[in-house]
DNA sequence: ACCTGGATCTTCT
DNA sequence: GAAGATCCAGGTA
C-alpha cells in the first residue's frame, strides 16, 4: 500500500556520494501515487552517473535544460527521453552544486501489479520493470515528472526498504562513447533486472 | 535551419 | 542478434 515500507528517504541520504547513495538505494521502494492507481517496486538495479570528469554522464555534455538539475539539489527527479521514446528517471545526489545522479533501471514490483501490467501491457512480473524505460511506464512516470521533489512529493516519493543479501556490480549499460565504468550495481541473482550479465560481488 | 547521435524496447528471425 | 520506432539538445552554418 502507498505510505507503506519505512520512513522517506530525506534530503541527507541523497546529499552524499553518488556511488555511495547506489548501494544504498538498492532495496529501497519507489512509489507513485497516481489517478489511475497506485504502485510500488523493491530498487534492484541502478547506475551512476557523475560530472563532467565522466563522459558518459549529461552532466559532461549538456549545458542547458533538465541536465542542469543534476547540479541541483539533492533528491529530486531528473526525467530524460531516451531514444526518442522512453522516459528515463533519475534521483539527483550529491551537495547542491556538485553534479550527480542515478538511474533507476529495474525494480521488483511489489504493490500495484495489475495497474503496472495496464500500463505496460504485459502479464510476465518480471517484465513488468525490468529496464529504466519499463520502469517509467509502469510507474506512470513521464517527462512532466522531471524537477519533483522526492522528498516532498505526494506523487512519487521513495522510502527505505529491506535489505539487500548481496551487491554486484558490472559496467553500465549502453555506453558507446565513454570508458566504461562498473558503476552499475544491481542485487545478486536478481531475477528483475534489465540485464542478466553477471557482475562482481562486492564485499557486505 | 539542418544534421547527428543517443543512459531503449519491441518484434521479428 | 538485428533493426525500426521516434524526439530533442547541441554543434555546425
Amino acid at each position: 500500500m502507498a505510505g507503506d515500507g519505512g520512513p522517506r528517504l530525506d534530503r541527507a541520504f541523497f546529499a552524499r556520494p553518488t556511488l555511495e547513495v547506489a548501494r544504498s538505494l538498492l532495496g529501497c521502494v519507489v512509489h507513485t501515487q497516481l489517478s489511475d492507481g497506485e504502485a510500488s517496486g523493491r530498487i534492484v538495479e541502478v547506475e551512476g552517473y557523475l560530472d563532467a570528469s565522466d563522459l558518459a554522464s549529461h552532466a559532461a555534455r549538456l549545458k542547458r535544460g533538465g541536465v542542469r538539475s543534476m547540479f541541483g539539489p539533492p533528491g529530486i527527479a531528473y526525467v530524460y527521453r531516451s531514444m526518442g521514446i522512453h522516459a528515463m528517471l533519475n534521483v539527483v545526489t550529491e551537495a547542491e552544486g556538485r553534479a550527480g545522479a542515478l538511474l533507476l533501471r529495474a525494480l521488483e514490483p511489489l504493490s500495484g501489479i495489475d495497474v503496472m501490467r495496464l500500463r505496460r501491457g504485459v502479464d510476465d512480473v518480471r517484465l513488468l520493470c525490468a529496464g529504466p524505460g519499463r520502469l517509467c511506464q509502469a510507474l506512470g512516470i513521464t517527462l512532466g515528472d522531471h524537477g519533483t521533489d522526492l522528498t516532498e512529493s505526494g506523487r512519487i516519493w521513495i522510502t527505505a526498504g529491506s535489505c539487500v543479501d548481496s551487491v554486484s556490480v558490472s559496467g553500465r549499460i549502453g555506453i558507446s562513447r565513454a570508458v566504461e565504468e562498473s558503476w552499475r550495481f544491481f542485487e545478486t541473482g536478481s531475477p528483475f533486472v534489465s540485464v542478466h550479465r553477471r557482475g562482481m560481488a562486492l564485499p557486505p
